[in-house]
RNA sequence: GCUGCUGUGGCUCAGGGGCAGAGCACGUCCUUGGUAAGGACGAGGUCAUGGGUUCAAAUCCCAUCAGCAGCUCCA
């Protein structure tokens, strides 16, 4: 006999060798038909495992995110399947489950294209509907080489290799007349799959390698019912409804231009309006907070590159040289060097510190042309940069109070959600990295305890810290879920040692300085792309470039219309007329269309009783009130950043 | 940079070796209208660029440029 604990802490008794299904069986039909595969003491297993000693189980099934995982791991072996018949000379690279799917590799002779997806599914759904069983068998390393071998699957060989250390034998799980190494758990057969959809192809170095072949990934996904699949592939159309590339030509925001070159953005009055409220809004708060602001030019020569070590190890992601008066001059790729130059005008005393330097800073820096993507992967972007001098007792409290000040950035416009990696050195090779271990190790916890102190979740990321110091990154998501990095706080040794930034301390000796380079935004460009797509282009009051549109009834109302705007005018709100000779449902039409805000429509009633009728963006037809309530009320929102 | 796909009026897109199309937007006129599209007429395109095949190329082929998806990269 054995006993299985289950989740509540129900103790059952089974006899040996009890299955997993069974048991979810005996716990209740409705468990055992929705069950998936097991966890027995926190492992994996198939639902046709065995149990023979005593366990702590737990059903998986397609509700958990464990469930979901194992559906589509399966599913992705169905595709794999379907694509050994379709096309029989593949050879099978990985395919894992990701976030919302899954994908598989292979190495093709020919191209696979949009018709071929129809193809593969059809003949998925061939393989589910005859339901072929799931069985899962285990075979010695060295027999598993041969297998694969023979089959004339080489990427499954060195997958294989690849696990020798790790024991004497591998899994693989077969249906029909596929094979796959895998670790599992699977569904117990192909029927069990009731809702997939394969969603594109794309080309992926054979693991990750840019050095390796180049296989054909298709990706897809799949859910336990065709209605769940559907409201995923609703959300994905609505995702791209947010996309910043499509509103930002809608709303006239900002264009690129073939004739201008790639991964440089042109901002249009509006979103230039939007840029500039952002900007406003980033100085005071810097003001605010004890930080000055300087300017810098947009090129310098070579020489100073070569001092601040861009020139050795940046150099590939820099525009090539330009060169005037026999001299070499770099368009800038950061603004850090001339922070460092004017740092260096000066002697600076303890006293002085910490000296706080704000930026907006343009950049332009080479990035490799398939990396580009509309504002949030550009060649040329203005950094909402700051470099922060300061003595090493001062660098926890500096780091604490730039966390607050990035945190409170993201409040203001409304991003709840982000991710934040400290990124430190990688163990045992602490040689590739600039400085003193004993300075890496108060840079990283000084980080780490700021972390702490302002109680953030962060995934620590070992080897990522820069050459010159570890940093904090913070990483805000797109429309479809891509994290994109924004706020940055880095700490750098290289620099106050190449131009030799010192500062006298109370000892009347010479010390160098610490230098912290960070932004709160990122940059305007990739900030403003995920802010677009953050609010799909419903910006709240005090961002709207145009607040408020008056729209007359008939133009027998222009008269009015002009007076309001006026008054609005005189009270810093932004407003158009629209005395376009249109009907007025036509007018509504395009300005909720041009995402305004508010549309004060007014006729004869409005004139007679000076009021205006309200429609807001958020709530429609809000019917009329006076025009200094409507003042009141969106001056109110402007202020409070609503 | 790599793999695949795409490029037709301001926008969204149809067409696919034989006279360049639609809707929206734009202009003029009619219409003076009450909370998501009133009507008529009109103007607007060397079909991304360069080369090739062909009697004939927007259409087929090659190259280049740009964009899209993904990979890789991201001081």
């Amino acid at each position: 006999m054995v006993k299985v604990t289950l989740p509540d802490g129900a103790e059952k008794s089974f006899l040996d060798d009890v299955t997993v299904k069974e048991v979810a069986f005996d716990v209740g039909e409705g468990l055992g038909k929705s069950a998936l595969a097991g966890k027995t003491n926190g492992v994996l297993v198939d639902l046709d495992f065995p149990i023979k000693e005593d366990v702590s189980l737990s059903v998986v099934t397609e509700n958990s995110k464990e469930g979901l995982d194992i559906l589509r791991h399966s599913t992705a072996h169905i595709m794999a399947m379907a694509v050994g018949h379709l096309f029989p000379d593949a050879k099978f690279g990985i395919g894992p489950t990701i976030e919302n799917g899954f994908y598989y590799d292979f190495d093709l002779k020919e191209a696979i294209t949009q018709d071929d997806l129809a193809r593969i599914e059809e003949e998925m759904a061939r393989i589910i509907k005859d339901d072929i069983p799931v069985y899962r068998e285990e075979m010695g390393i060295a027999d598993s080489v041969k297998f694969m071998g023979e089959a004339g699957q080489p990427y499954k060989v060195e997958l294989i290799k690849g696990l020798e250390e790790n024991g004497e034998a591998v899994s693989f799980y077969k249906q029909g007349d596929f094979v796959d190494l895998c670790r599992g758990p699977h569904v117990q057969s192909t029927g069990r799959v009731k809702a997939f959809k394969l969603l594109s192809i794309a080309g992926a170095y054979w693991r990750g390698k840019e050095t390796n072949p180049m296989l054909q990934r298709i990706y897809g996904t799949a859910f336990p019912t065709k209605k769940e699949l559907n409201k995923y592939l609703e959300c994905l159309k609505e995702a791209e409804k947010r996309d910043h590339r499509k509103i930002g030509k809608d709303l006239d925001l900002f264009s690129f231009h073939e004739e201008g070159g790639p991964g440089l953005a042109f901002w249009h009055p509006k979103g230039a309006f939007i840029r500039n409220i952002i900007e406003t809004f980033w100085r005071k708060e810097h003001y605010q907070r004890g930080y000055e602001i300087v300017y810098s030019p947009h090129i310098a020569k070579l020489d100073l590159w070569k001092t601040s070590g861009h020139w050795g190890f940046y150099r590939e992601s820099m525009f090539p040289p330009i060169e005037i008066d026999e001299q070499e001059y770099l368009l800038k790729p950061m603004n850090c060097p001339f922070a460092a130059l004017m740092y260096k005008t000066k002697l600076r005393s303890y006293r002085d510190l910490p000296m706080r330097w704000a930026e907006l800073g343009t950049v332009y820096r080479y990035e490799r042309s398939g990396v580009l993507h509309g504002l949030l992967r550009v060649r040329g972007f203005t950094q909402d940069d700051a470099h922060i001098y300061c003595t090493p007792s001062q660098l926890q409290d500096e780091i604490i109070k730039v966390i607050e000040f990035a945190q409170d950035m993201l409040n203001a416009f409304g991003f709840k959600e982000y991710e934040v990696e400290l990124s430190v050195r990688g163990k045992g090779e602490e040689e590739k990295y600039i400085g003193e271990d004993k300075v890496w190790e108060m840079a990283e916890s000084s980080l780490y305890n700021a972390l702490k102190d302002k109680n953030i979740d962060f995934v620590r990321m070992e080897g990522e810290a820069k050459f010159y110091g570890p940093a904090i990154d913070i990483k805000v998501k797109d429309a479809i879920g891509r994290a994109w990095q924004g706020p940055t706080i880095q700490l750098d040794f290289n620099l106050p040692e190449r131009f030799g930034l010192y500062y006298i301390e109370n000892d009347g000796e010479k010390h160098k300085v610490i230098m912290i380079h960070r932004t709160v935004l990122g940059t305007m460009e990739r900030f403003i792309g995920c802010l677009i797509e953050h609010y799909a282009g419903n910006f709240p009051v005090w961002l709207a470039p145009v607040q408020v549109k008056v729209l007359p009834i008939t133009d027998a109302h222009n008269d009015f219309v002009f007076e309001i705007k006026e008054r609005l005018e005189s009270n810093d709100v932004r407003v158009e007329c629209d005395t376009r000779n249109l009907k007025t449902g036509n007018k509504i039409r395009d300005g909720i269309l041009e995402k305004i805000p508010y549309l004060l429509i007014v006729g004869d009633k409005e004139k007679e009783q000076g009021t205006v009728s309200v429609r807001s963006l958020k709530d429609g037809d809000e019917g009329s009130v006076g025009l200094s309530v409507f003042i009141e009320r969106i001056k109110e929102e402007i202020e409070k950043k609503e």
